[in-house]
DNA sequence: CTCCGGTTCT
DNA sequence: AGAACTGGAG
């Protein structure tokens, strides 16, 4: 059981997006920047955002010499600012240990922060050409639905293996990788699928007359969560070149002051936030000397 | 397994 | 009002 990789890449090759990091000249660092920012967060969302930064701070040592304050301002309302912080800090680690160069092994990409199973091979594979699986949601959803017939499934242990074995056997790897990616993002989507689009001419999904899916997600709400205060925190913090008090902080959430205090504790564990000797606050490394 | 943003489309 | 969006870490 395959995919055929001919009639996929040559797809790919003719109906790919023009994205700004899948241009010419973009070095390893600047996709590595890419796939933070791309990490559960919409293309459309990151373009703007990723043009500016990589304008601004090119390189590792660019990033880590602006400091993780700047970095958490230029992140804006991206959403997961933790991302920015694993961004910066994974800048900070590359600037100083590998030479300003983004590793190329998968094994060293994995010990740097904010870079799990799916960002490292990312890389190795869109910046270094390297022959590995790149498993995201979209290449799970394709597999799952070409290969077993089903409209979705939950993540297994075994799914980077049987993508590894999908992969052709010469240079066309990474542009199978990222056309299967592709596929589905824009065509085996999970809501409403283009089917008649579709480039495979073999699909057990289809085959079985698209049956429902019987995954139950979970909701996810963002109305009233904690996360939300949290993004009310940090607006206050971003738009302030200097710390602000404690009653600056408290008008940003007035409906609930047990969850605004959980809100900001968290915001100090995660080192978003950093409280002065003064007692006021201030986006994390604020205060160093860039 | 849960938490972690924020926007957009349906 | 839900769901989806190129996940990572505790």
């Amino acid at each position: 059981m395959s995919i055929d990789a001919e009639q996929l890449v040559s797809w790919y090759r003719d109906a790919q997006r023009d994205l700004p990091w899948r241009r010419p000249g973009v070095t390893a660092w600047q996709i590595l920047v890419s796939e933070f920012m791309l990490q559960q967060t919409p293309v459309a969302r990151v373009e703007p955002i990723w043009l500016a930064w990589i304008d601004r701070w090119p390189t590792p040592s660019a990033t880590a010499a602006a400091g993780s304050a700047e970095v958490l301002r230029a992140w804006g309302k991206l959403g997961y600012p933790r991302r920015a912080k694993r961004l910066h800090e994974c800048a900070v680690v590359i600037a100083g240990e590998y030479d300003d160069e983004v590793p190329t092994d998968v094994e060293t990409l994995l010990t740097l922060p904010g870079i799990g199973a799916y960002t490292a091979r990312a890389v190795a594979c869109f910046a270094y050409s390297a022959s590995v699986p790149v498993v995201d949601t979209n290449v799970r959803r394709v597999v799952t639905r070409v290969l077993r017939g089903q409209a979705d499934a939950p993540a297994r242990a075994r799914d980077l293996d049987d993508v590894a074995a999908l992969l052709p056997d010469d240079a066309t790897a990474p542009t199978f990788s990222a056309a299967l990616m592709e596929l589905g993002a824009v065509v085996c989507t999970a809501r409403a699928p283009q089917c008649g689009c579709c480039p495979l001419t073999h699909c057990r999904w289809r085959s079985a007359g698209y049956p429902e899916g019987t995954m139950t997600r979970k909701v996810q709400r963002y109305a009233g969560t904690d996360r939300q205060v949290r993004g009310k925190l940090l607006d206050v913090l971003r738009d302030s070149s200097s710390p602000v008090t404690r009653a600056q902080l408290d008008v940003a959430w007035l409906t609930d002051t047990a969850q605004r205090d959980r809100a900001l504790d968290s915001l100090l564990v995660d080192g978003l936030v950093e409280q002065t000797l003064d007692g006021r606050f201030a986006l994390a490394g604020e205060g160093e000397i860039p």
